[in-house]
DNA sequence: GGCGGCTAAACGGTATCCCGTTTTGTTAAT
DNA sequence: ATTAACAAAACGGGATACCGTTTAGCCGCC
């Protein structure tokens, strides 16, 4: 792998792990000592991480952590919400394959067995973010539309906007089993839908889907504090 | 403007506008020799336009210029539609400001002026694709959703994505005229269904609106020989 | 003690240089 | 004449040097 993607990765996570304030300066060159790089993959990186929406710069040029309000993070959600919708909606009327069948049916499945245990270990949880992201991404390329997944994939780059990143962590386990349990009916109930082929309903699964993830968000902002322990890139959300 | 965001655009505007062919190596070397710059400008502004999508790297790290098919042009309107659709949506339902107001209506005075004429100018034209560019950047503003806005951003860097690059431009003038004043309608009742606060016309609306753009592609792809003439871009359209 | 101005350090934009790899063109052998 | 091998040129990733500008710290003056 290139240093360049290297130095991105590792910036973008020191970003996402809440390793530097929010508006806090980034320096090219402070960086570039920090990763062990000089300043040119740094420079790339930061142009890509621009992009992304993670840094921006000042009206002099420099690069600056992004702060997100609550109301950003919210409404990234949203959007993920209104995409997915759109290619479930897509799967629905172009048919499910019957590859598309199975591997659904195998995250269906294994969610089950994984929820199935009370209450849930942290491997199961784990393993159950994985699957979830398996789930959704199964979809997302079904659809065949490049433009939504590109659509998708940088919507997932903003904290919390991605499927699994506000999967239950905080609170009660037994609580959280109960919502991963609802989003898993959904799950299924989704497949329901793809496999006869209805569209709409579908794709109001897709957006009431991301309904649980709201929820999770306004839970982790008002145990702010605890929230920031699970999952450190709570700093760069104020408000 | 820095030299860097200058090269950007040159660079944009030159494959925007066919200027290489589809699949053709872009060298950062030879660039900076013809943009008259370094190659340090030159290999910013080439990251930028791989996460935008128009150009791509190869498995030895190569930039290719992007080759779009015809189904990913069309996809990419599609999620313009939907995106689209959501702004309207979360306007419609959030309520219309006073300013909002006067400034749709004043887009709505300004093409029903411009559309009057028959047939149309070529200076009414232009002018009405400007109008056309202010009215659904107002309505998206409105929404207040920064991802949607992120979304629709990126997206409308792919060829033929934006709202104007696709008004009727080949072909009869007065057949244009008929699908602008169909487009134009829709413009008209978009703002009625968004003073209404009804929500889901509002989205339906802005969602079969990007129709209309889906036909002048096909349009412009049944007749690719003059569409080339009109619109360069079209050469980077495969299929 | 606070405020304003000056100076030095830091930083970003740009150009250039270096190195390892890929590509290309040429030559020679079959 | 075609192909294979080798050499030269091109290229990309990376590092560093230079310059103009911004920033921040410090000192002196009010």
């Amino acid at each position: 792998m290139s240093l360049q993607e290297t130095v991105l990765m590792q910036l973008r996570d020191l970003i996402l792990s809440g390793e530097f304030a929010p508006g806090q300066r980034l320096a090219e060159q402070q960086l570039a000592e920090r990763l062990g790089a000089s300043r040119t993959p740094v420079r790339a990186a930061l142009v890509t991480l621009e992009q992304e929406g993670l840094v921006e710069a000042n009206d002099t040029g420099k690069y600056l952590v992004r702060q997100f309000t609550a109301r950003e993070v919210t409404d990234a959600i949203a959007v993920r919400g209104h995409l997915e919708g759109m290619a479930a909606r897509l799967v629905a009327e172009h048919g499910v394959s019957r590859q598309l069948q199975g591997d659904l049916q195998a995250c269906l499945d294994e969610g089950d067995r994984l929820l199935a245990d009370s209450p849930l270990t942290i491997e199961s949880y784990v393993a159950y973010a994985a699957m979830n992201d398996r789930f959704h991404a199964l979809i997302l390329a079904a659809c065949g539309n490049r433009a939504l997944q590109r659509a998708v994939a940088l919507n997932d780059k903003l904290p919390f906007a991605p499927a699994s990143a506000m999967l239950p962590m905080q609170g009660t386990v037994a609580l959280d089993r109960d919502w991963m349990l609802y989003a898993h009916r959904q799950h299924h109930m989704l497949c329901d839908a793809l496999r006869r082929g209805e569209g709409a309903r579908a794709q109001a699964l897709g957006v009431e889907h991301t309904e649980v993830a709201q929820m999770n968000m306004r839970l982790a902002l008002e145990r702010r504090a605890e929230s920031e322990r699970f999952m450190p890139g709570m700093r760069l959300v104020v408000g």
